[in-house]
DNA sequence: GCCAACGTTGGC
DNA sequence: GCCAACGTTGGC
């Protein structure tokens, strides 16, 4: 089978909660607590060898701070089984989980962050998701296009 | 299956 | 704190 190119992905966290120098020290990140289905299923799309822009999400300021690459992917999420976990999911059952994500590791942290205003000001909605007003999505995927444009500004900082 | 009410995200 | 933009829930 030839190589597939990578997809592109964009992921965001809060930085108190988990942020990219969280990742650095870890090296690698199971990115586990996500409970939204539609967020689920684009991570069940991931391959490994896929980009991932991390971006921090409710700070000031918001934006891409650095990228991932997926490792491993369909691993089950092991915070739904986990009673003390506040994604502790009392439907999912051991035999049939409800819950996946994929294994990312660090990749590097841009020396400068694109902001969400450098974002508006250069992509609209049409073309990112990630910029449509209200967007709650925390997985969102990326095209080849766009992130080539979007690693071009962060490289060219 | 419809849809109103409610909850969450997250920028501002 | 406000509120837009969803997703989820539950009665019918």
């Amino acid at each position: 089978m030839a190589s597939q190119e990578p997809s592109y992905w964009l992921m965001k966290s809060e930085p108190d909660a988990y942020g990219i120098n969280d990742l650095k020290n870890e090296k690698q990140t199971l990115w586990d607590g996500i409970r939204n289905y539609q967020a689920r299923n684009f991570m069940r799309e991931m391959k490994v060898g896929d980009q991932v822009f991390f971006y921090h999400s409710n700070c000031k300021p918001p934006g891409i701070v650095g990228l991932m690459e997926v490792i491993e992917t369909h691993l089950v999420d092991p915070t739904q089984f986990d009673k003390e976990s506040k994604y502790f999911d009392s439907k999912s059952k051991k035999s049939n989980p409800k819950w996946d994500c994929p294994k990312l590791k660090y990749r590097k942290t841009y020396k400068k962050m694109l902001s969400l205003k450098e974002i508006n000001e250069e992509f609209d909605a049409e073309e990112l998701i990630l910029v449509r007003k209200g967007n709650r999505l925390s997985v969102i995927p990326i095209t080849t296009d766009i992130a080539k444009r979007i690693l071009n500004i962060l490289t060219n900082i």
